[in-house]
DNA sequence: TAATGCCGTGACAGCGCTGTCACAAAGCTG
DNA sequence: CAGCTTTGTGACAGCGCTGTCACGGCATTA
């Protein structure tokens, strides 16, 4: 900065005032010191400037993977978002919970962040309550964190709305398939379960625990599993709500390989919009990470600039129901069930 | 630092040495310094080390986007890598030309990585010269760049393997279909159609322009009109080596949808082994992002810690084919085509 | 016993910026 | 035209660390 200062005949303090882009510079300074500053390529160290501001110009964004196309999404848009507002952004990867329990340990975004983003972590109690003492603000992305700043999709909102597409197609037996994560089942699970017992409820439908099955996802051996528990019913469901699109997308090639037809023996529903679903013209319940991760970054940036402000602490975000090929009004008489006693 | 040294009764210079852990600390010295600075809750500010040491301890990730199923398995695996050597990983996610050039006109990594990673990206001659003039040590990923370290898949190689099978099934009339990049044919593209043409020399079968057509992958009608063209051809081919997997998933939706069976009437060949491949139980050519992610932060971390050193400047990853369903011999008296003249 | 070396520690400057204060010059006001 | 404000600029301390150097104490050697 000093060599610049020589070149364009000023002081430190007018290029650095310069290169921030503070008003008290008069044109021809700025002018003289913006050419400096370009021919000797130079660029202010944000090291050096974070040590006297103490903000650090970084967004820590805490994800457990890339590889799911929700976290590609939702980073895909929050990253030239950040970098509009001249931010960086610090990745962290926490794949398993022998990870994840180093993070904590170490948190080492303490002190080298402005902001956290924490998506989809389904965090305890204990664990949120170390980010609190973290000292900025900490933004829960995808779940619901109790009186903290969170973003998240209505996932009980959802799951009635893609039920009552169900119900309204005349199916009476619906099941649930699940899929717990390495903690468990996550808060959009039991969101999503919630909606499509409140829509079962609604339509007067006696909730049935043997409609509720699971498996995770990512094994197919224990979905087509999941699945034969319902075959095996003394009276089978004609419409099955998979609690993810790639849950779904495994049920319907399981049911293909049964030679049981989707969706005229079954409906099948799924839960996401990712892009298998358009593959698998599959009916689903749309959200958008994309959104998500707009909207975190912009309730980040708004939250760094001022802290104390009254922000807007949880923002739930909409789903939509996209009407595909794999719904379809129940095999048999439905047409004298639609109007149930 | 200065709270931490008081309270272990030490000075800060000794504090520093503990917390890096440097050797000339006696034992109960470190103790009671990691014990204080556990109370304190204390981490070093990386910025404040870095304005001394020079070194940032980030390393910088160019990427076009995360949505790829691609990139989120490279990030996914360089993540945990760089944090386990304790490095922070900044994310810049360029989508578009626009932020392209926003960002080579910036180059915000500038002072504040100690090596940059660029993926994917087919970067003019002038970009990479800027890049040269970081100061930094900066790796080309799945991507060749002349005369600088880059880490790739040997794409020629499995497309030379791919068609061969193809080859080998019987096949003589064998199509190649391209998808065009925001910026044309990647590097990546051009090198399978070089190991196609390749395969076809080696078996004596003459090139045929018409079989070598492009649509672009996300574009289901262009997809369609190339595979129309294909179709329309005199001597129409019996196999479709696709330049990627989600190429060949859309050519294989559309052969259906013209009821043209897969693989007995139609062969279909993709490249990448991404997820959708198995759902499509496609025969590819797999690559490992994974492994490529790893395989560049090693090289990396290595750069960083000698970068003059005379380090294997490019690393180019194996491939594997991955028989599944979508390839059979051709329809057709094939036994007699199998040792052609 | 004196000379020598090594080990563990502390004092202190300085990394590259920014914020504060001081100050000169120019523009107002009555 | 004196006295005020406003504007643009420079000097300088200090952010939180680390690297260097100096120094006291102990072990080793002649």
């Amino acid at each position: 900065m000093a060599d610049v200062a020589e070149r364009a005949g000023v002081s430190t303090s007018t290029v650095s005032r310069t290169l921030r882009g503070l008003s008290s510079v008069s044109p021809d300074v700025r002018a003289r010191v913006e050419r400096a500053a370009r021919e000797l390529n130079f660029a202010v160290s944000r090291q050096a400037s974070s040590l006297v501001t103490g903000r650090t110009g970084v967004v820590a964004v805490l994800v457990p993977t890339l590889k799911s196309w929700f976290m590609g999404s939702a980073l895909s848009s929050l990253g030239p978002l950040l970098r509009a507002a001249d931010m960086e952004l610090a990745l962290y990867v926490i794949p398993d919970l022998a990870e994840r329990a180093s993070f904590f340990e170490q948190l080492p975004a303490r002190r080298n962040a402005d902001a956290l983003l924490v998506h989809c972590f389904d965090l305890t109690e204990e664990e949120s309550a170390r980010l609190d003492d973290l000292g900025m603000p900490v933004i829960y992305v995808s779940q619901h964190a109790e009186g903290r700043p969170s973003v998240y999709v209505d996932d009980a909102a959802g799951a009635l709305s893609g039920t009552r597409h169900l119900l309204n197609l005349g199916h009476r037996r619906i099941a649930f398939v699940q899929s717990p994560g390495a903690t468990g089942f996550s808060f959009s699970s039991h969101e999503r379960l919630h909606g499509y017992r409140q829509a079962l409820a609604e339509a007067g439908i006696a909730l049935d625990d043997s409609l509720v099955v699971s498996a995770r996802a990512e094994d197919k051996r224990a979905v087509a599993e999941a699945l034969g528990q319902l075959l095996g019913l003394r009276e089978p469901p004609t419409a099955v709500f998979a609690e993810q699109d790639e849950l779904a997308a495994t049920l319907i090639t399981a049911l293909r390989k049964a030679r049981i037809e989707v969706p005229e023996a079954m409906s099948v529903l799924g839960f996401d919009d990712q892009p298998l679903a358009e593959w698998f013209d599959l009916t689903t319940v749309a959200q958008s990470p994309s959104e998500m991760g707009r909207v975190a970054g912009e309730l980040v940036l708004r939250l760094i600039n001022d802290p104390e402000a009254d922000h807007e602490r949880h923002i739930v975000l909409p789903t939509r129901l996209i009407p595909r090929g794999t719904t379809a009004r129940p095999p048999g008489p439905a047409t004298e069930d639609e109007n149930p006693s």
